[in-house]
DNA sequence: GAAGACCTGCTA
DNA sequence: TAGCAGGTCTTC
């Protein structure tokens, strides 16, 4: 699944692969709804013969500056990836003006290309984004003060802070050893510095690792050449459940947070009575 | 705040 | 063959 980490390292293999500067020449969609709400006419014309002059990123949008003043943003989701060579599954294809093309690949179809020309409107729905300095503690101790939600449930809205996803937000919850079920606004201020510093150690390994690929290629993240990512070595809780926790050897629990499966360890991440209680309250 | 919808390949 | 996986939007 492309979170911060996979989609970085996406935007940093297609810059390294030359697509700054490319014009798009024409283009092949074979999966429509991808691109609403404009219709596959409305979508080609708009972006033939446009030239891209940036690939960027805030959060999991890939942001595609164009010469056009419009800019294309492209949301992964699940099963999300660019490569240029094809397969089975590409949704769309971008033919290039030096003559490569690059396909986008989505097994699932669940990902989103936007062709806007305010991309302010939806970008600014998100909050900072996880590496930059705009995510910093204030503001992370400020965003959680208000929020009873589960701490698991907040770390994941990307209204809050942009970026992660199911695997690194059980990563770094584990890192700061905190129960995924904590109420936001009851964590210490040393759990929250905890959090804090977890969540951009996680994602900064994850970037260095360049993405974390845990199934098969079909509906796992691979990058622009179709390699796995080496995080996997380097993940501690996220799909470990009944392994024994790398801290402390007691085997990893699941549970369900947020309608989403959760791994930690019930003796590193133990929620205090008196948060609890309020959760019960909350719940 | 929670559940359903969108999807399809994989697993039990 | 049913159920699971998961990011985000929509609906309740």
């Amino acid at each position: 699944m492309p979170e911060l980490p996979e989609v970085e390292t996406i935007v940093q293999q297609l810059r390294a692969q030359g697509l700054e500067g490319q014009t798009i020449c024409s283009i092949d969609v074979h999966w429509a709804p991808i691109i609403a709400p404009l219709s596959d006419k409305q979508f080609k014309h708009q972006l033939c013969n446009v030239s891209i002059t940036q690939v960027g990123r805030n959060g999991k949008w890939m942001i595609f500056s164009l010469d056009s003043n419009q800019t294309l943003l492209v949301h992964l989701r699940m099963a999300g990836s660019f490569s240029f060579s094809p397969s089975l599954y590409d949704r769309i294809v971008l033919h290039l003006s030096d003559k490569r093309s690059l396909y986008y690949r989505d097994t699932r179809k669940f990902g989103r290309w936007k062709l806007v020309d305010h991309p302010e409107e939806i970008l600014d729905k998100l909050g900072p984004d996880a590496l930059t300095s705009h995510f910093s503690q204030s503001y992370f101790g400020t965003a959680l003060s208000s929020r009873k939600r589960k701490i698991k449930a907040l770390i994941l809205d990307q209204s809050c802070v942009a970026g992660l996803g199911n695997i690194y937000a059980d990563e770094a919850l584990w890192e700061a050893k905190i129960h995924p079920c904590h109420p936001a606004n009851t964590l210490t201020d040393s759990q929250i510095k905890a959090l804090f510093h977890a969540i951009k150690k996680v994602l900064k390994l994850g970037v260095k690792n360049r993405g974390t690929s845990l199934g098969d290629g079909k509906t796992n993240y691979r990058d622009l050449d179709g390699i796995s990512g080496n995080n996997r070595g380097a993940v501690k809780a996220y799909g470990r459940a009944g392994q024994h926790c790398n801290r402390c050897q007691t085997p990893l629990e699941k549970i369900t947070v947020a309608q989403r499966g959760t791994t930690f360890c019930s003796h590193c991440q133990k929620i205090d009575v008196a948060a609890s209680t309020d959760s019960q309250k909350i719940s």
